[in-house]
RNA sequence: GGACGAUUAGCUCAGUUGGUUAGAGCGCUACGUUGACAUCGUAGAGGUCGGCGGUUCGAAUCCGUCAUCGUCCACCA
């Protein structure tokens, strides 16, 4: 678009070849880049690391479209704003997709081996970061990418190493046996958030178990009945009357013969079930405590596939759930299980593979987190606490962290940062070091073997805000970026990882890793369901983009609702949005084809300003106050929403109209003012408008005479209010001009003027002020009410027989000729007398409520009164109407 | 069993210290080729703000309660 050229200027926007040609010169000029400026505030975001298991999804494009918003902003308001861009190796969920894909040319990871598996994984990280870093380039996220990291790059894994040594020597990680949740089909360890619960219809399984003595049986009931094969006892609550007597006596536990003992322990409870509960301290969380109160033996009965062990004796080798089966039958031809009753419960269930989580004896690393959790509740409950928007999610938070139990850490998988300790095979020594190490401390042997599990990915995540910034080292990023401003991220992974990069900031940099934490809530489809690749319902970001545009996508995403709310993607909006990336192409496309011989030397502002130019200023201020404040408050859908108001309706609506006289006019000093105010408050409102839609605010504001070349948008100065434009009286004289050109236009539609025939208007001023700006206005409503069928005049004598209509400041005059029908206007001026007197009952009966004139502010009080007299005026003249057009 | 969220026009949603006649977009109706835009313009219809109670001069907004939907948390065998 060049002004010289405007007549070739599509009347559509075309954002395909647009966005194309600014995201590759923005990077080129390097404006994305933080330049790590002392003489400027730092304003930081780190990208929550997409995962590299495949493309970015809707979610992504709105949680990146706020941060860009507030990046861009910030960038432009003079903060040296640095939005860190990375990926996460995200270990659990890329290794199963890469096995998914190597299982399809019919091999399994054991088959290539951890070191060739690891390298078959780095080559499809490579492939996906690249697919990412176009999604983002597609998106215009003003991302770093100088200082782009991975969780599983070099500086990370020695942040990784660093927090894991320091940890570990501190006491507050730990190796050891503990039940864990395991996830018998990707053959790991899982941390407690990993786990799914979801209500199963199982069954209560009702057992009789012989007491050794030969005096009867005790009966006990379960929901895993597989698991009996590993009971080491009976528990029932100590203060139960109907068991006192047999507590320490021996049970025989059926197929097995084993006997084992009858035990009193607080955890039971009298009133479920039998009262009785079989203990299995290898598959059970609850009696795995209970073992170790009572020194219990631990039988581990199944192994890492989910299979039976040799421990269950006839049942090795069988899947869990068929084992199920068959040791129900065997029971019940044995007497033993009397009752099956259809039981709904809550059954775990692994979060990535779906699989019924089993409770599992395992040798595991784990997060002490009592002192962590204790630092991190304190540091909220103070005055520096990190402030969540919306705020109910930090009651959701410290809920959580106030109940948080040990982080299992370690996962048996290859992809990931691999735990460093080593196992010394000479002397059997645990050695836990920051570097690789090849001989035992202790005993100098070489016979080393590095544990062979790899770190939970959260482990890394959480150091994310700092280890980014080159941390452990005090680097110049670090000092000057850190902490970070704002996390933008969804509610679903709070704990996963806001909560655990809290608590590690802390311990490690002893201060919040952010201010601000925003929430945002998930994009569903139109029916509100959650997306899923299953369901076949998730709509892919670079297809909208497609269709409408990047800025449509971006602008429906982001004033599609209020933060840390749910919302529906529909089509619709995004055309909506992208009507709107049209209408304000088509406006600028008036302004600069309106530009032949302007220059920027051209622009001044200091002439005699009309009441429209002074309106339309003084709406540019407020809209700059709104939106900036919006936006610090990150209230996305308000300040889009009042730039969408001030372009649509404000400039486009009114001012644009209204500057057309005098563009198209004759008097060369007013055409250029008014040409000054269009270029000012396009170059203001492009400049506003710009972190919401990058691309077409980029390509006008370029065109733009005042725009110097080589320079971008981007960096621009953000707009400031500016008293000098402030024309508070614009507002109300300019509300009068648009109601006469509101009511005119709805004489001539109700009255039903035939097409073609000219009527003539007499507008009545009632004070002199309307006079001046009414004929000052005159060719404004003249232009708004079709020129070739109006004849406008302004009186100050009421002429014979006319219809009228009634505006605050003036009356409107149309003398009958025989061209309209009486009947009607008579019931319009009815109807309006109606709305009229309802509003001045219902000021009436406000003003003399002694309570409200008492205890009401003033002002309002005021307002009301001011309200009450315009309402009742009106109605005067409207009435007096009626009669004349009767009589 | 706890906690939280939602409930406003046919649909999707705003409405931030309680104060004009509760708003927008889409959809709908009627009219419109007016020198930026039919991805448009003008006019219009459409809501007792989920129910009930309370506080207040005044409630969509604050409090209580109930209902429906949704989400999260919770070791009951």
């Amino acid at each position: 678009m060049t002004t010289n050229q405007t007549k070739e200027i599509p009347t559509k926007y075309e954002p395909g070849a647009t966005e194309a040609k600014w995201y590759p010169y923005w990077l080129e000029g390097g404006f994305f880049n933080a330049h790590r400026d002392s003489s400027k505030t730092p304003f930081t975001i780190v990208i929550p690391p997409p995962n590299v298991t495949g493309n970015l999804h809707i979610g992504h494009a709105l949680n990146n479209t706020l941060q860009d918003i507030l990046t861009r902003a910030k960038r432009m308001q003079g903060f040296d704003a640095l939005w860190l861009p990375g990926m996460d190796h995200a270990g659990i969920a890329t290794q199963a997709r890469v096995e998914g894909m190597l299982k399809q040319e019919g091999i399994s990871r054991y088959d290539l081996g951890r070191e060739k598996f690891v390298e078959k994984v780095w080559e499809w990280k490579g492939k996906y970061a690249d697919i990412i870093r176009q999604q983002w380039a597609k998106m215009g996220l003003s991302l770093d990418y100088s200082r782009e990291r991975f969780t599983l790059d070099e500086g990370l894994s020695r942040a990784v190493r660093e927090v894991f040594v320091r940890l570990y020597e501190k006491g507050l990680i730990y190796r050891g046996k503990y039940i864990i949740n395991w996830d018998p089909a990707t053959r790991t360890a899982l941390s407690d958030i990993e786990v799914e619960y979801k209500e199963v219809k199982g069954a209560l399984y009702h057992l009789r178990y012989p007491l050794k003595d030969g005096s009867g049986y005790i009966e006990v009931a379960t929901t895993r009945p597989e698991t009996m094969l590993g009971d080491t006892a009976v528990a029932v609550h100590p203060e139960d009357d109907r068991f006192k007597h047999l507590v320490g006596k021996m049970v025989v536990l059926p197929i097995t013969g084993r006997e084992i003992p009858i035990i009193a322990d607080d955890y039971v409870e009298k009133e479920f079930g039998s009262g009785a509960v079989k203990i299995t301290p290898a598959h059970d969380p609850n009696d795995f405590e209970m073992g170790l109160r009572h020194n219990l033996e631990q039988f581990l009965v199944m192994d890492e596939t989910g299979k039976m062990n040799d421990n269950a004796g006839i049942y090795q080798g069988l899947d869990r759930f068929d084992c199920r089966k068959k040791i129900v039958k065997d029971l019940q031809d044995q007497g033993i299980c009397f009752k099956i009753e259809e039981h709904i419960h809550q059954v775990g269930h692994s979060e990535r593979s779906g699989a019924v989580v089993e409770p599992y004896l395992s040798t595991q690393w784990f997060v002490k987190m009592g002192p962590l959790a204790e630092e991190a509740i304190k540091k909220q409950r103070g005055e520096n606490k990190v402030q969540f928007v919306p705020d109910r999610f930090e009651k959701i938070y410290l809920h959580w962290i106030e109940n948080i139990r040990d982080w299992c850490i370690s996962r048996q998988l290859w992809w990931g940062h691999r735990i460093p300790a080593w196992y010394c095979e000479s002397c059997g020594e645990m050695s836990v070091a920051r570097v690789d190490i090849t001989a035992c401390p202790k005993c100098g042997s070489e016979k080393l073997k590095q544990d062979s599990d790899v770190l939970d990915t959260w482990f890394s995540s959480a150091l994310w805000p700092f280890s980014t910034l080159g941390w452990p080292d005090e680097t110049e990023d670090l000092k000057h970026f850190y902490p970070t401003d704002v996390l933008v991220t969804g509610y679903d992974i709070i704990f996963f990882w806001v909560a655990r990069m809290i608590f590690t900031a802390l311990e490690f940099t002893e201060q919040n890793p952010f201010k601000n934490v925003l929430i945002t809530g998930l994009v569903r489809d139109a029916e509100g369901r959650k997306m899923s690749k299953s369901l076949g319902n998730g709509v892919d970001p670079m297809e909208v983009i497609e269709q409408y545009g990047a800025d449509a996508m971006r602008f429906m995403l982001a004033t599609g609702n209020t933060p840390g709310n749910d919302q529906r993607f529909r089509w619709e909006r995004v055309e909506a949005a992208r009507n709107f990336a049209n209408k304000i192409w088509n406006a600028s496309r008036f302004v600069l084809m309106n530009l032949e011989g302007f220059s920027a030397q051209d622009l001044d502002m200091s002439g005699e300003l009309g009441t429209t130019d002074k309106w339309i200023l003084t709406r540019l201020n407020d809209t700059i106050a709104d939106v900036t404040r919006l936006l610090d408050s990150f209230e996305f859908g308000e300040a889009g929403r009042s730039l969408y108001n001030f372009i649509w309706d404000d400039l486009c609506d009114w001012y644009i109209e209204m500057a057309k006289p005098h563009l198209y006019g004759d008097n060369p000093e007013a055409k250029k003012l008014t040409q000054s105010v269009l270029c000012h408050v396009l170059d203001q409102t492009l400049r506003l408008l710009h972190p919401f839609m990058p691309f077409i605010t980029e390509e006008i504001w370029q065109h733009l005479p005042q725009t110097k070349t080589g320079t971008s948008i981007l960096v621009a100065d953000w707009p400031q209010v500016n008293v000098a434009n402030q024309y508070p009286e614009s507002i109300k004289q300019m509300g009068l001009l648009m109601d006469v050109i509101r009511t005119v236009r709805n004489i001539r539609a109700e009255m039903n003027v035939p097409l073609g025939k000219k009527i003539e208007l007499m507008i009545k001023p009632d004070q002199e002020e309307s006079f001046r700006l009414l004929e000052q206005g005159e060719e404004y409503i003249r232009r708004f009410c079709n020129p070739e069928k109006l004849m406008i005049s302004l009186e100050l004598e009421i002429p014979e027989k006319v219809v009228s209509a009634v505006v605050t400041g003036a009356e409107i005059y149309l003398p009958l000729a025989g061209l309209i029908d009486i009947d009607k206007e008579i019931s319009r001026l009815e109807k309006e007398a109606a709305q009229l007197e309802a509003e001045v009952e219902r000021v009436n009966k406000k003003l003399s409520n002694q309570g409200f004139v008492a205890k009401a502010p003033s002002k309002v009080v005021e307002e009301e009164k001011a309200k009450g007299l315009d309402y009742q005026e009106k109605l005067e003249k409207v009435r007096a109407r009626m009669v004349e057009l009767r009589g």
